[in-house]
RNA sequence: CGGGGUGUAGCGCAGUGGUUAGCGCGCCACGUUCGGGACGUGGAGGCCGGUGGUUCGAAUCCACUCACCCCGACCA
């Protein structure tokens, strides 16, 4: 590709809405151009690179196994209705009407459809495993897009889905895509950490995400430096600060005036905030759930939505706390049987507790469970903490924030039994088919990748999935040695199968070439010059390298195949 | 959905009631340059996000509205 033609143009300066580094070296190299929030078009330098990262993952599904297939992002809704998930999805799902007012979505994912395929083609035992995987466009409609690729309404994706004869089978199906996501991450130079993930509300077994750690990231990643334990925050089981079990002290009302929060209890009655009980007061489903949880942990707002089985959880606003009749500030379980209640574990880890007496600027001491009040459910609900200490080797949990760019599930048989996918077993017996599901974010990986590998004059392109291999720059290209050697030069390259971007601009002066070649970040850089020329030399740069060497013009071709360790 | 902000030339921005709306970069023409973001001369390019109001007069004031960005909430 020659720049004078390429469709694409370098910014001189940082985009003042980008943030992050990926996004802002993506706007400056002319890789993406923003359409609408959150949606975004590939430029011609993306496009490739992108099709590289999938031809990449393209041959490790295939290497593990899995048919690549395509299907369709429009579907109707009604599918979605069948397993409940359009209420799970919600406002996320983009949905409309076709010209007969039947209600369709723009698919966020293809567990429905996939199920309904592999239902129509297979009916034995013998026939499993199977996976498949397709390269396709998602939509989701986030809340708030944000940070360039990194956050989008309509995204590629990679989704492969496994359907085995059993859990055991699962577990090797997922084992072999999870060997395959690695093979992947490191394919693309980016470091990932596989930690263990909610599997969401359909429950399936396990789940791991694939972490870029990056500052940048929006997940937080608990790992234990000691063990290699590694978690998202909304999976991460941690240990607290355990707490003495004192024998009960009665039941002791105390004057509390104007304390309406934990910091503010605990230091008036000089005790400890492990000593005390908190009140949180949430709207799952709409329907008030009353929250207990010991006063210096945080509720994990994802572990509650689990137990609680609802597909909408939020806080409570004023009125609904009005409603239920509950006191904001001092409120605490004792007495209360109107709403339900839920109680982290941590309740018991401790005791004689300062609660809540239900009525203003008044608080109980020495509040025991099961003694003084109750629970309608007691489960582990508490977030995990800096300070918190590793469940399995004790030692002190670090956290890490992380750009996601994989996720893969256990599923089970929510889908096959919401959809009557069947296979017939040995003894003739009918039985759901056990899945999983796993994603890649190719578009992500991109961003990820740039995230990862750039420096202060721009992006750093891993190898495989550069745009191009060479970034070829001719000084001065009006003089016309230059321009004859450079355009030679050019068509050898190609000849030996290097993919070179040829910077012939005859306008643009050297300075501009070589911040332009920089900031798109090729893996070699050659230049051709009147200078070099006098020598029948090339210069050669790896973009990571500080100094150039002068090949000879008749080798240059050979001497680049070397640098890429190309064959 | 809450809080904050921005919409003026392809891009980045200035312009707070008064001629024909400006600057930098980029773009076009000619010339000079030619190894780390050159220079001169001359040009092209605007529904000042939209609608409605106030006014003799609105990019500028008011109301409504749309879009986008950032923080939070949210996030299979």
């Amino acid at each position: 590709m020659r720049i004078s033609r390429l469709v694409t143009r370098t910014l001189r300066d940082d985009p003042p809405e980008a943030e992050t580094a990926s996004h802002r070296l993506m706007l400056r190299a002319g890789l993406i151009q923003q359409v609408a929030a959150g949606v975004y078009a590939y430029l011609p330098l993306a496009w490739r690179s992108l099709r590289k990262i999938e031809q990449i993952v393209r041959e490790e599904m295939d290497a593990a196994g899995s048919q690549e297939l395509r299907m369709p992002a429009l579907q109707p809704r009604e599918l979605w209705e069948q397993t409940g998930r359009a209420a799970a999805f919600g406002d996320n799902m983009f949905s409309l009407e076709d010209r007969r007012g039947r209600p369709l979505a723009l698919a966020p994912t293809h567990e429905e459809v996939v199920t309904n395929i592999v239902k129509g083609n297979v009916q034995s035992y013998r026939d499993l495993p199977v996976i498949l995987y397709q390269m396709q466009t998602k939509f989701r409609d986030e809340p708030r897009p944000r940070a360039g690729l990194v956050r989008v309404r309509e995204f590629t994706m990679k989704d492969a889905y496994s359907f085995d004869a059993g859990e055991d089978g699962l577990d090797v199906s997922y084992n072999v895509m999870a060997q395959a996501y690695r093979n992947v991450f490191r394919r693309c130079s980016i470091p990932v950490v596989m930690a263990e993930a909610d599997s969401g509300a359909i429950g399936g077994k396990d789940s791991h995400e694939f972490l870029l750690p990056a500052d940048s990231g929006e997940d937080t990643v608990i790992t234990c430096p000691s063990c290699g334990y590694a978690a998202n925050a909304e999976k991460a089981a941690g240990v607290y600060p355990g707490q003495p079990v004192p024998d009960p002290l009665p039941l002791e009302a105390v004057d509390t005036p104007g304390m309406k929060t934990i910091a503010a209890v605990s230091e008036f009655l000089g005790v400890d905030e492990a000593q005390t009980l908190k009140a949180v007061f949430y709207a799952a489903d709409g329907a008030v759930v009353f929250v207990t949880i010991r006063g210096d942990l945080e509720v994990n707002e994802v572990k509650l939505k689990n137990v609680l089985h609802c597909n909408e959880l939020r806080l409570a606003d004023d009125d609904e706390v009005a409603a239920a009749g509950l006191v904001a500030g001092s409120a605490s379980a004792i007495g209360i049987s109107n709403v339900r209640r839920v109680a982290d574990a941590s309740i018991t880890n401790g005791g004689n507790f300062v609660v809540g007496a239900n009525r203003p600027d008044t608080h109980y001491r020495n509040a025991n469970y099961p003694r003084d009040f109750d629970a309608d459910l007691i489960a582990d609900i508490a977030l995990t903490e800096p300070g918190h200490q590793c469940a399995n080797c004790g030692a002190e949990l670090e956290f890490t924030r992380g750009v996601e760019v994989g996720h893969i599930f256990k599923l089970g048989t929510f889908f096959s039994e919401a959809l009557g996918a069947y296979y017939l077993d040995q003894d003739g017996q009918q039985r759901p088919m056990v899945m999983g599901c796993y994603g890649i974010g190719i578009s992500r990986i991109l961003a990820a990748a740039i995230e990862q590998n750039h420096d202060e004059q721009g992006i750093v392109f891993p190898p495989p999935i550069a745009p191009y291999d060479v970034h070829l720059v001719a000084l001065n290209m009006s003089d016309e040695t230059v321009a004859e050697a450079a355009g030679e030069l050019y068509d050898r390259l190609w000849a030996a199968g290097i993919e070179t971007l040829f910077d012939d601009r005859a306008e643009a002066a050297a300075g501009v070439k070589f911040n332009d070649a920089d900031l798109i970040g090729l893996p070699v850089r050659l230049v051709v010059s009147p200078r070099n020329l006098r020598q029948s030399a090339v210069e050669m740069r790896r973009r990571t390298a500080r100094e150039a060497e002068m090949v000879a013009l008749d080798d240059a071709v050979e001497a680049v195949r070397g640098m890429l360790g190309k064959p």
